[in-house]
Parts: C-alpha cells; structure tokens; sequence
DNA sequence: CGCTCGCTTGATATAGCTCAAAAGCTGTGG
DNA sequence: CCACAGCTTTTGAGCTATATCAAGCGAGCG
C-alpha cells in the first residue's frame, strides 16, 4: 500500500488514515468539507432517530469514495464496519471538485432512489435478494461474497428487524440458493432462484 | 411569464414546455442530457416493479430544477401531477455544468437518504407527519398547505396504501391536528403535536 | 472450561395490508 | 339547475407478514 498503492483520480497524494472495526470516521453535524477514497475495509453511513432507530443508507467497500456534503455539514455519521484504510482528500481553499465528484454524488443519489423503492415496496425476501445481487455485483460477480457487516447492519439497511434477516436467510439456505462458509461468506448457489424471488 | 419570467440560475433562455396532468416527462431509458426547471405545477419522480408496484422517489415543486441524471440515461420516469410548465435547458456539447448541477445533486441525495430513514424506520403515522412537514417547510411554512398529490401518490411515496394513508389523515383530522379545505388543502392546526408524533 | 456476544429459532402480538362497500367529488348532458 | 356516471377517497372487517419477546446455540477468547 505504499508507492505502490491503486491510482487515484485524485491529483495530489493523500494522507492515509486508520480506523478499527466500530470506529466512527464522522458523526452527524460535524463539518464537512474533505472527503474519503476506501483503501481497504467497509463504511456504513446512516442516521439515527432520538430513540435509537438506526437506518444504514449506504455502505461503501474498497475503492469508493465519500463524505463530501451538501452544505459543509456532515448530515450522517460514518463508521468503519471492519478495520479500514481512508484516504482523504482536502481540496484547498476555493479549489472546484465539482467535475470530479458530481458523477459520484448523481451515482449515489440512483443508488439511493433505487434503495427506496426496495425499502418502499419489496417484502422481507425481495430485500435480502437484491441487497445480495447488490453486493456480488460490486464485489465483481463472484459466487463467494463477502459480508463485512453483522445480520443488524443488514437489518437497519433494509429496514427490517435482524431476527427476519436472520430467518429469510436461513430459509434461502434450506432452498439451496445459499450457501454459507462461516457467517460471513455466502455462495449463490442458484443466482436464477434467487433473482427471480427479486423480480 | 414572458421576458420578466423569474430570474433562472442558467444564462441563456429556455423553451418552454407545457404538461397536462398525468403527462409523462421522460421515461425510465429514455435518453437523458437535459433538465428542466418548474416555472408552476409539480412532478412525480417514480420506479416500477414489473408487477406494477411504485415507488415514488420525489416530488418536485414549483422553482426545483430535475431531470439530470449519472450517466446519460434516465434511471426514473417523471410525470406531471398536474397542469405544469417547464424550462428546459439543453447543455451545448461540452459545455461544463458540475458547478451548478453540483449543490443540487447534493442536496436531492441527502433527501432521498432522509426520505430512507423514514420508509425504512418509521411507522405510518410518522411517515405521514414528515411528509406534512416537509411539504409545509417546502412551501415557505404557511398553514395552509396544498397537496397537488393524490392520496395514492402520497402512499406510493411513504411505502404505504392508499388505505392507510386515508385512515392516517382522518386520525389527525379527527384530533384536531389537521383540517382538511377540500381533499387537497390542509391545514396544521397543532404543528407542535405534529412534531412530536414524528418523534 | 465456561463466558460473551452475535446469531438462530420459536411463540405470540400487532401494524398495516387486502378485500369490500359506502360516501364524496367532478363533470356532462338534459 | 338537477341527475347521473365515473372517479377518488373514506370506512369497515378480517388476514398476514413482520415485529416483539424469549430462549437456545455456537464460535472465539480469557
């Protein structure tokens, strides 16, 4: 990860910063204004309701890139899910990113409206399904997928409790159209079935 | 709304364009590269399932500007809601929007994740009680407000039915926190109880 | 070996959905 | 102006998917 390390579309080298699995990299109300490439690790960003509702907007997984705001205020909070390497960029006094990141922010604004209309309109089932799809997708299509976040991080993105999580996955297991090798690790074993149970 | 038409953001004058209620803007596919500004009226933006299931992703009002999209390709389908009139604006080839696409793009995405939080966390009452109060900020905090939606609009937006939201409505009618002029102007008689109801 | 913590499984409760019907609006034609 | 048709909205009754509450399980660790 040194000289070496992944092109960025960045310009200048970055200071890189760690964070342990559950740290938080900014909180909700903090100010914005630099913004985060994943070296290695996971995100999660989300908000939180006064009761302690959480609902996960987003993860982000290696080579992504985050954190840059509306208005300079953060109006999430960002945690690391496992151990994490940031690189950050602060873009100098009236430096223009606006090229460079609006692609990203109209990515993410789909990625968001796209995640409503599961949250919105699908069943338990439809969700996990294409939370799944989702993550082999950007996990380059492989049949292993990895699954950095606990069965409650899925929970509170897909806006279900983490028992139905638990149970919609453990049912798609007795079907056959999952596989697991330890908690974290699933195989799509019949990525048909389990498209089709997305529509 | 001739030449002393409201002052717009963009530099050069825009055709004007004129929508019916239920008229389609631009379709999912379709391809994108303008965008339009609301001089009056409003506009749905929505995602089907293919078993008709929608999911209305947001509204816009009077003064928004919509339609600018990730990749060249409309990921939504836009319609008017009723009687609405459009500046549409055609980026010559090359031309460098980011800088005012930029703030926009930010801002209808931390909107998208706040509507998230609400779908994904809260019940129906709440549900209801944000989208009055968002509608009610959006239109400069009168009392009275107007909901050009229908109600089957409005559960299409929440993640709700048409039933529930009706039931929803007569509950706060019936509290006297709401009074209904006609079905499409409320007024909030007890914004605090509103408030609070939506925690 | 026995704790702890995250996950799974089971039993029950309930918010919101579905199906059905009645009640309001809106517009049209006589 | 009234009457009727075709909507949308409201209301009611019963059902079901998911939440809640509670117990058991298993991998990792001192």
């Amino acid at each position: 990860m040194g000289s070496g390390a992944p092109a960025s579309v960045f310009s200048r080298p970055h200071p890189m910063s760690f964070f342990t699995a559950g740290s938080e990299i900014y909180a909700q109300g903090e100010k914005a204004g630099s913004f985060h490439q994943i070296e290695f690790g996971a995100v999660r960003i989300y908000r939180l309701l006064c009761d302690g509702r959480r609902q996960i907007t987003a993860f982000h997984l290696a080579g992504e890139t985050f954190g840059f705001e509306a208005d300079r205020t953060h109006h999430f909070f960002a945690e690391a899910i496992m151990a994490t390497g940031l690189r950050t960029h602060c873009p100098a006094a009236g430096e223009d990113m606006s090229r460079e990141l609006l692609p990203l922010a109209l990515r993410y604004m789909v990625r968001a409206q796209e995640h409503l209309l599961v949250v919105g309109r699908q069943n338990s089932v439809e969700r996990i399904g294409a939370f799944l799809m989702d993550m082999s997708d950007r996990q380059g299509d492989l049949a292993q997928i990895e699954l950095p976040m606990s069965r409650q991080d899925i929970g509170d993105y897909l806006g279900l409790t983490i028992e139905t999580v638990s149970r919609v996955l453990s049912r798609l297991r007795d079907k056959g159209i999952l596989k697991f090798h330890g908690l974290r690790v699933v195989e799509i074993r019949k990525p048909d079935a389990l498209r089709i149970m997305c529509e």
